[in-house]
DNA sequence: AGGAAGATCTACT
DNA sequence: GTAGATCTTCCTA
């Protein structure tokens, strides 16, 4: 693997709709006992908190989304429908959010990637959030842990620095959005979910 | 103890 | 385009 740059908690502290936008093409790592898989980011949504009815913070602090409300840079997984999803926990000082990863472009450890999923396709492996947390072996075990540690098993860190548009859009698949376009994507990328 | 909801995916028509 | 599968968590009784 190429020498990446970790990004600092400090990019995490800050409104979710702008992380979301910020962790557009940059690189998701999940480290397994024998290698790296890696993608980058291409689509993500944003949450909010109790002024967020999409949200699974809406309704307040439970167990399940406790880290939500904590410090940011970590990993938030839950799960829906089977598939877990992983979000990462970003807001500003004294709120509630998190950012959805909704699709990855394959990196790294693509012959793993169609192991875990049982698909051969490279564009039916990351192409949606239930189907990447599968694709990189991504379950509730790894919610709550520090994505800003360069040495633990998930992480965030610079991509390679090309230029692309970015899109927005209402968020997929929620029961009552919000009037904003908190979803946002890499104008023209083929691993964009829809 | 039981039911319902859900930020999904797959397979089928 | 639509239905059905499937499972964790929460809510109510």
């Amino acid at each position: 693997m190429e020498s990446y740059e970790m990004l600092p908690r400090d990019f995490y502290e800050r409104d979710p709709a702008l992380v979301a936008g910020d962790l557009l093409g940059k690189v998701l790592v999940r480290r397994m006992d024998s290698e790296a898989l890696s993608g980058k980011i291409v689509e993500t949504e944003a949450y909010y908190g109790e002024k967020d009815p999409a949200s699974r913070a809406y309704r307040g602090k439970k167990r399940f989304n406790e880290v939500m409300f904590g410090e940011p840079g970590r990993a938030f997984i839950y799960m829906v429908h089977t598939w877990w999803l992983l979000n990462v926990v970003a807001h500003r000082e004294g709120e509630v959010g998190a950012v959805l990863i909704r699709a990855l472009e394959p990196l790294d450890g693509i012959e793993q990637m169609r192991e875990n999923r049982g698909r051969s396709d490279a564009h039916d492996l990351t192409t949606g959030p239930g189907k990447l947390t599968r694709a990189l072996a991504v379950t509730k075990e790894l919610n709550g842990i520090d994505i800003t540690r360069d040495d633990g098993p998930l992480t965030v860190v610079e991509g390679t620095g090309e230029g692309f548009e970015i899109g927005s859009s209402h968020r997929i698949g929620v029961r009552r959005d919000l009037p904003q376009e908190l979803r946002f994507f890499i104008r023209g990328n083929g691993f964009v979910s829809r």
